[in-house]
RNA sequence: GGGCGCGUAGCUCAGGGGGAGAGCGCUUGCUUGACACGCAAGAGGUCGGUGGUUCGAAACCACCCGUGCCCACCA
């Protein structure tokens, strides 16, 4: 790539003056739009399978096609894009497989509200214009996520984005569906499934919400066909009564021997029913008899069969009664439900009512109570498939992070339960089964029959589709090319590693790896990330009604109040909500920029904690982000002066401040590669924001300004060339968390490559190590900070200029002063500098004590002798606090005997220190107050 | 009914057997030659409670209190 490739897609090379002139903040506006678009005009995106380099694969989890990026997309593709980011820097063939879902109910779903306001039904509209219909709709606003993707700076391969229905992933399903079938763990029958009466389909086990609710225990009485008395069965859902074909009581019961195998009245229908034992019965619950509805319960469902009970279906799937539940039918259920309740109490069959608190299934797309149903559906025989999967767990062939979350993995596998994969809607992959109405015959094939294979008479096609977590649990190999054997399958699987929240962990992640195991032998992917939800601050879900959502696209562009209102009023929340955002953002948000965003949720993302989010520190963030541009203003002059690119730190004269930093950034890079290795990512973001701001601005830049200015050319080199050294290191560094603001900072600098995105990851230098550097610029550091204090206690400006004497006791001590005697009077703003075993102490000053020596302030016009007092007082009260608590552990004789040698002597060092201290703390102290009382 | 997590500074959180940390907020001083989106100096915490293990516990264990979540067919 040439440099005028670089000036037409990127920025110029050389900072433009204004820019550097101006006294403004960094602004990512347009920045952050051109790097990207940089970055995928050159393909940087791009994974070559072809390539020798070790594969390194993500797969998205894929977002709903309609969707549109919220708070928890932004959390989930930020920490995989640090992954892909570090790993491509780190020389890996880095592949991020990004795709999309076709959300067959909730897709469905939103074009038939469309529909309902143009006054059609999808009935009305017939199946295939209505899939026309999502088809254009898709077409139209499905490309939205991918955009908004985009702009948070995801580096996927687009080129081999896929989408659920692509014919490629729709053919890995009907492969699935048949293998499956064929190998007899798909089958048809008739069950209990969960029915929702609104969205008119059958839902799995896990698209079932269950809220708690405050209910009502009906407690009905149903009279002996023969003889007197009469049995009293308690229910939660009287409107079922209408289909009970018996009455359960357990066995143990005593109740049991005169009753079972006699018959009651079932009340309403006048129908008699048998009293049957069955040990399913809870005892201790209600009275200890259950009215048994085979067609509406599970549990009744299984007793009947065991009973050989008829199944009396009462409620239709539009949610009214059927006509089997005689005068009530056509209603509603729940008016049912009301007036049938009426009527059992004016009859006399009600024999009282109790408050119950019970959860209540609900369609987790439409929140409508779902129905317990029965209903002939298509099933996955699980256990199978369970099995493997468990065991790829338990060998640690995957390895699920944070290691909690697999305790929760193996609960649902373990008694896990065939998947009910049928779906009576539209939208999704049809299901390969014909029928022969005739002969009664099922076919399973792969493509369409031309006829019935036993009587060669037409067939009929399933018009069920799958389960949209069916074709998502092909996702690792389907959009690598399976079932064809694709270059990049060999490549990329199995993937590295699967970064998810933990609302998915079931839906999707244990699917993934159970069909992972079946069709390609092998493990989906090596690690399962699970991150947290993301919340407000005061730790509520982030919800529209709540008016709490923060949208990341607000965030990144910016957005007036207007825009955070519009939000909100798009889902009519309460007025409450819109207050609240009134209150609470006046003026909307600033752009912060992608950057900022990332950041935040990276180091806010603690191991499988939720995420409790809060505008106030994107703002702090964003902060960071102009502290790092204003490095680069500060050093930018310093670059043209003709050192060439990079020289190696070794080569150069370094001074202790050039060890500290570089033995810093060898630290910086060992904990941010090992952080991310760990995937403690909060750990490299933290790393990383203390090292750039609080020791390369606050100190290293802080010395080297008075470098530039020195009149050693030398020095003033060196001290050009390791602030862009270091810098540029940090930048790669951070990278992969803000890859915007680095881009752009790094392509200013000297560099090598075309985008840092490519740049090597830093390694660390043994040879650039310097402890002992450290330890000088600690005490350094120490030593002016004391100052400083003096300086702040007695109001000195930062204008007027003091002298320090430093009395020391040691020659090492004189050794180390002298390495840094001009780095401490520019830092403490020194008039004067004397140090040595021998200096004279000054009469009247103020005095810090540090590490054995004493820093005396002579300024006996500025000082106040009271306050000086009281200033050692406190610093003294401080020294003997830690003595006391030091002298108590020494005095232990068991932890002289019991700690290890290097702790008691640590602690010995210590006290003697303080020891020290105090002493010439207390003689200080006796001085002044010597002088006051005079 | 089972399972998991959390309680550390005013707020949001990190840490983790041997000197209590960060960001924001707060106080004070500063148009300091990159940055007021800033600099400097501070205040603020018996690390939820009780007991145990240990030479030593904020950290490990038990129980309790508070709090959040997931799973579950008590009708």
């Amino acid at each position: 790539m040439t440099d005028t490739h670089e000036r037409e897609a990127g920025r110029p090379a050389e900072m433009p003056e204004a820019d550097l002139a101006a006294k403004q903040g960094y602004d990512p506006q347009g920045v952050e739009e051109r790097w990207y678009r940089f970055w995928e005009e050159h393909q940087l995106f791009h994974a070559d399978e072809t390539s020798a380099a070790h594969p390194y694969c993500i797969v998205i989890p894929p977002p709903n096609v309609t969707g549109s990026l919220h708070m928890g997309h932004a959390l989930n593709n930020t920490l995989q894009d640090i992954l892909i980011r570090w790993h491509r820097m780190a020389g890996d063939s880095a592949l991020w497989m990004p795709g999309t879902d076709h959300a067959g109910i909730a897709t469905q779903n939103v074009v038939e509200r469309q529909l309902r306001q143009e006054g059609l039904t999808r009935d009305q509209v017939g199946r295939e214009a209505f899939v026309e219909r999502v088809w254009k709709w898709k077409r139209e606003s499905g490309g939205t996520i991918t955009r908004q993707l985009k702009v948070l700076g995801a580096s996927c391969d687009w080129a081999r984005e896929r989408f659920t229905l692509d014919p490629g992933l729709s053919n890995a399903v009907k492969e699935v569906f048949c293998q499956l079938y064929e190998a007899g763990l798909i089958y048809r029958g008739d069950y209990i499934i969960n029915w929702c009466p609104r969205c008119q389909t059958a839902l799995s086990d896990l698209e079932v919400e269950h809220h708690e609710q405050d209910g009502k225990l009906w407690h009905i009485r149903y009279s002996l066909a023969a003889g007197a008395g009469e049995v009293v069965v308690a229910t939660t859902r009287p409107e079922t009564m209408l289909g009970d074909t018996a009455v359960a009581i357990h066995p143990d019961d005593p109740r049991c021997r005169d009753l079972v195998g006699r018959m009651v009245i079932l009340p309403v229908m006048n129908r008699e029913i048998p009293i049957v034992a069955d040990s399913y019965v809870d005892r201790e619950f209600g009275t200890g008899f259950v009215k048994v509805t085979p067609a509406h319960d599970p549990k009744d469902f299984e007793c009947g069969l065991r009973h050989q009970l008829p199944q009396v279906k009462v409620i239709a799937d539009d949610g009214r009664m059927t006509e089997q539940a005689g005068a009530y039918a056509g209603q509603d259920r729940f008016a049912c439900r009301k007036s049938l309740v009426q009527q059992l109490e004016r009859e006399g069959y009600l024999e009282k009512i109790e408050n119950h608190r019970h959860a209540v299934g609900h369609c987790y797309r439409c929140q409508t109570v779902v129905e317990p149903s029965l209903s002939r559906q298509w099933f996955v025989r699980m256990a199978p498939l369970a099995e493997p999967a468990i065991r790829a767990v338990e060998e640690g062939r995957i390895r699920i992070i944070p290691a909690q979350w697999e305790k929760t993995y193996f609960e649902w596998m373990r008694n896990i339960r065939d998947w009910c994969i049928s779906r009576q809607i539209w939208w999704g992959h049809r299901i390969p089964a014909w029928y022969c109405d005739p002969c009664g015959e099922t076919v399973v094939a792969r493509t369409a029959p031309a006829g019935c294979p036993k009587c060669g008479r037409p067939l009929r096609q399933e018009t069920d589709v799958l389960d949209t977590w069916f074709s998502s649990g092909l996702w690792p190999f389907s959009t690598l090319g399976w079932p064809e054997k694709t270059s990049a399958l060999a490549k990329y699987y199995p993937t590295a590693c699967l970064v998810t929240g933990f609302d998915i962990l079931f839906f999707w992640v244990a699917r993934m790896i159970m069909m992972g195991l079946r069709f390609m032998g092998d493990v989906p992917f090596r690690d399962v990330v699970i991150h947290g939800l993301i919340r407000d601050e005061q730790g509520d879900k982030m919800s529209k009604t709540r008016g709490n959502v923060i949208d990341p696209l607000h965030v990144i562009n910016g957005a007036s109040l207007d825009d955070l209102l519009a939000g909100a009023r798009t889902v009519n929340a309460p007025p409450g909500a819109l207050e609240s955002l009134r209150r609470q953002y006046p003026e909307g948000f600033p752009r912060f920029g992608a950057d900022a965003l990332r950041f935040t949720l990276t180091a806010l993302a603690g191991q499988g904690s939720d995420v409790k989010l809060s505008v106030k520190r994107i703002e702090g963030y964003r902060h960071f982000c102009n502290k790092l541009w204003n490095a680069y203003r500060f050093l930018a002059p310093h670059l043209a002066a003709g050192d060439g690119a990079e020289s190696r730190p070794a080569a150069l004269p370094l001074t202790l401040a050039d060890r500290w930093i570089l033995s810093r950034l060898n630290a910086v890079i060992t904990g941010v590669t090992e952080a991310f290795r760990a995937y403690r990512f909060n750990d490299a973001a933290s790393l990383l924001y203390q090292f750039l701001w609080h020791e390369y601005c606050d100190w290293y830049l802080e010395i080297v300004k008075t470098r530039l200015n020195s009149d050693d050319a030398a020095d003033q080199r060196t001290a050009r060339l390791l602030l862009t050294y270091v810098l540029e290191r940090s930048l790669r560094l951070l990278h992969p968390i803000m890859p915007f603001i680095t881009e752009e900072i790094w392509q200013c600098l000297p560099h090598e490559g075309a985008s840092i995105l490519l740049a090597p990851w830093p390694q660390m230098d043994p040879a650039l190590d310097a402890p002992e550097a450290v330890e000088t610029m600690d005490l350094l550091m120490e030593i002016t900070r004391e100052v400083r204090n003096i300086r702040s206690t007695y109001n000195i400006g930062p204008a007027q200029r003091v002298p320090l004497v430093i009395h020391t006791t040691t020659a090492a001590q004189d050794a180390e002063l002298t390495a840094c005697r001009g780095y401490l009077a520019s830092l403490a703003r020194l008039s004067q500098l004397t140090f040595g075993q021998g200096v004279t102490k000054p009469d009247l000053s103020a005095t810090a004590v540090v590490r054995g020596v004493e820093a005396h302030v002579p300024l006996a016009d500025v000082i106040n002798l009271a306050e000086e007092r009281e200033r050692l007082r406190k610093d003294l009260a401080k020294v003997e606090a830690q003595l006391e608590r030091i002298g108590k552990k020494l005095d232990n004789a068991d932890f002289l005997a019991k700690a290890p040698a290097a702790v008691v002597e640590g602690e010995r060092a210590k006290q003697a220190e303080l020891v020290d201290a105090r002493t010439k703390l207390a003689a200080r102290l006796a001085h002044i107050e010597a002088f006051l009382r005079r």
